[in-house]
DNA sequence: CTGAAAGCGCTAACAC
DNA sequence: GTGTTAGCGCTTTCAG
């Protein structure tokens, strides 16, 4: 690879003076303006980023830490904060930790290695040792997905605790009383937790609980949402909450296919509203969220705070319930249902 | 941010000492050793990426070009990419040029500025200076997702023309003889030329053409896969491939919507596979393909040939064609079929 | 307007 | 075993 010398070398200038070109910095004559240029071109030459990076103590790159891209809310967040990052002139680093929340912290070391200028994280609940070495690095960073007034730390999310809770006074209203939840990565960094004091918090509130029983953590596919269904229909539920669309479109699929009539028999919501879920039949209550703004929003911020040396600053999302066929008035099971596949689970 | 420099300081030792046993090199005493990780932990040293990058002439980074993540294919194919990258000690650099494939030489640009040791690519239809510039700056590059014999470089994916080819066969031999496509991206370098080429050398092979009229761009969502079925419906098609499930997925949903019959009025595939296909009533015939796999692969065959020198070895990976209710027996639609809309489409 | 030189943090010879 | 030193390619004073 030519280096900044060869380009200086064959425009017979000096190193200094190929930098204040490629810098597009003023002072430089245009007629040797033109030389270099013409230098770089024949050379094809490309300066090196991390010799730069060192000299100038910041690497024009942006970081992002989530749990996986298999995963529609996920891909579309990133999705976005890559095209702003790259809109506004900086490159992207990614890393998945995938099913294994404990290797995030390995990964955020990484992330400082690379000299990322900000970096993005999911959820609130995070190894605090992240949060000191980032501060120790001055590395801004901001926790995304996920609102809380509470955390210390800016964060550009959605408030998914109201949302859960506007469900449930959703299927309160229609006469529901036994809640399940279907939640993936459940007691981890991922924001599940929100979804899950939400529905917690609100049931409470009116006297009623959720039992450990009826909250069933489950990956995030249709598979695994049907056969998750399974484990609930067992505890006599009413109403399967699902933290994701994907979950919830598993689980209305399985119970359609045995026959239970939604959602007299039992109400299922998702998390996400995918654009399958209105296509579903019975469709599919679910909560509305913007990854795609949330993804921009979080790259633009940490870059207004990075070049502008200021914080980080926090933002809230709306969420919006989408109510659909998938849930409604509760008239659940009993044994007298002609169902024989109902008889058979209930018992 | 504390340098080599201060631990060294610190442990007092040598600067080379701590990059000693940085870099788990033999010939330091265990003393030494339990000294300087000691204070490694004390200041919460990590060594600056970009300098070694300087000092090695290798990054220790992979980066990948690929349109975009808002495609299940593409999502989950970069999600194993960078878990084998990781696994195996690498970081990952990640840019997508969405609608734009012009950018797509920019940002390989920027990709060999950060130095990457492998870059992956989608399709076989690049600008040739992007490997003229790989290759000056010596970087290992694979071309994914399609695989192409004629290719001069490597390329690791599956056979696009073939699958195609197969799903014509099939269609042919169900009476079928007017096709059409919905396919992303005409023209472009994602290998969408692929699924056309493919279907129209079969066609052609059968002495049968693809009218141009035939084939409409769409962008990759269930609406615009919609809105897409009403032009290709105008042309009197019995068949229509597309190149993606999600738009065939759209265009099933408006065909059953309008009262089509499928699949003896209208027959509908798509590509990939998706979990949905499965259950949609009609179910889709789609070609399967397996994504991560070729992710996995992917980086693999990269960190090979960047740590042996050697050079890319391309693979081909296997499709399947998975036949389900939505393609079948061509019954096709008339002018005396009873459904008025058809009649007012059709005019 | 341009060049010379120091230094960013790290590694790898080479000495001891 | 351990320290010294010379770069890796770039930017930035500071002279001229």
């Amino acid at each position: 690879m030519p280096t900044q010398k060869d380009v200086a070398r064959l425009a017979s200038v000096s190193t200094a003076t190929v930098s204040r070109v490629i810098n597009r910095r003023a002072g430089v004559s245009c007629e040797v303006h033109k030389r270099v240029e013409q230098a770089i071109d024949v050379l094809a030459y490309r300066p090196h980023a991390g010799a730069r990076a060192l000299a100038l103590q910041r690497s024009g790159t942006l970081g992002a830490i989530v749990p996986t891209l298999n995963n529609a809310l996920f891909a579309q967040g990133i999705n976005a904060f890559e095209r702003c990052a790259q809109s506004l002139g900086y490159s992207f680093n990614l890393a998945l930790f995938h099913d294994d929340p404990q290797q995030e912290y390995e990964l955020a070391m990484r992330m400082i290695e690379r000299g990322v200028d900000g970096l993005l994280l999911v959820g609130n609940d995070h190894d605090s040792g992240i949060f000191d070495r980032l501060k120790k690095a001055s590395i801004r960073h901001v926790c995304a997905w996920t609102f809380d007034e509470c955390s210390r730390f800016p964060h550009i999310g959605f408030d998914t605790t109201i949302a859960m809770q506007e469900l449930v006074d959703h299927l309160l209203a229609h006469g529901h009383r036994k809640f399940g939840m279907l939640a993936g990565r459940v007691g981890d960094s991922v924001g599940t937790n929100k979804c899950i004091q939400g529905v917690v918090s609100r049931l409470n509130h009116h006297g009623l609980a959720l039992l450990p029983q009826c909250i069933v953590e489950v990956s995030n596919s249709l598979s695994d949402g049907r056969k998750a269904f399974w484990e609930l229909i067992n505890n006599d539920v009413s109403a399967i909450l699902c933290d994701d669309d994907v979950i919830a479109q598993g689980a209305l699929l399985e119970a359609v296919k045995m026959g239970l009539s939604i959602p007299e028999d039992l109400s299922i919501t998702g998390f996400g509203n995918s654009d399958f879920s209105a296509e579903l039949s019975p469709s599919l209550t679910s909560v509305q969220i913007n990854a795609c703004d949330m993804g921009e929003i979080a790259a633009r911020s940490l870059i207004t705070a990075i070049e502008n040396k200021t914080a980080v600053v926090s933002c809230q999302l709306d969420t919006q319930l989408v109510i659909r066929e998938s849930s409604g008035v509760c008239k659940p099971l009993t044994l007298q249902d002609d169902s024989h596949h109902v008889l058979a689970m209930i018992g």
